[in-house]
DNA sequence: GCATCGTATGATAATATATTCATATGAATA
DNA sequence: TATTCATATGAATATATTATCATACGATGC
């Protein structure tokens, strides 16, 4: 009897945390953190619908400039967000779905 | 022509992100701010073989009883571990398969 | 070159967070 | 009930983090 898609996705998330290293568990912490603030997650889901600039950004979840950019840095240099610079302005987007994913995730354990 | 399993996964993502409120974001960024240290993370490790009383616990991430307990409580709080009594002990254990989910993505992102 | 727009950055101050220590609570048992 | 084992908790310290302010940098146009 062939297993159910549900069956194979526990599967897939148990090899997924199967044998994970301490050092990868501080990773992990620290990559969560980079979520664990409200400016950052207003950040990331602003760029959702697509790339902006600094300003848009700013607009987008009302907060100053600098502020923005101090969280912009440290999304960049986790990797979450990737830029371009556009003549004046610089433009961020997010670096890949899994972004959007580990948001959905945590979304649903909200909502029960 | 029907959808492939993959397709269907991203609407599913996109839908679950899409008209989220600043209070939900807020919420979600209090969520991962519980993921987003290395104790508690560990804890949460732990966890995944099975319940475990606070003394295993303290063994198997090597933290004193104290620390342990006061994140033991944290993650109570958030949901994300559940606890009962038996005979001198508190056996702890996850509260929902959300919790592994969360850290494979994580994971998975890390990993790239 | 100079002014201006858009963005980045350093320093500071305010706030939050985690660990430790001491101690309290709660259950079992002599 | 006094003692011991297991866990919880309050206070204090140390550390980390964030927003703000001032300013610097980079690109464009005059």
């Amino acid at each position: 009897m062939p297993d159910t898609e549900e069956k194979k996705c526990r599967r897939d998330i148990d090899h997924l945390i199967a044998s994970v290293s301490e050092d990868e568990l501080g990773e992990l912490a620290e990559l969560f953190k980079i979520f664990g603030d409200s400016t950052r997650i207003k950040i990331l889901y602003a760029l959702f619908s697509g790339e902006k600039n600094v300003t848009e950004i700013c607009e987008a979840i009302d907060m100053n400039q600098s502020a923005v950019s101090h969280q912009l840095k440290i999304l960049k240099t986790s990797k979450l967000i990737q830029s371009r610079r556009e003549g004046k302005s610089v433009v961020y987007s997010l670096a890949d779905d899994h972004v959007k994913t580990i948001i959905a995730m945590g979304r649903e354990h909200i909502e029960e």
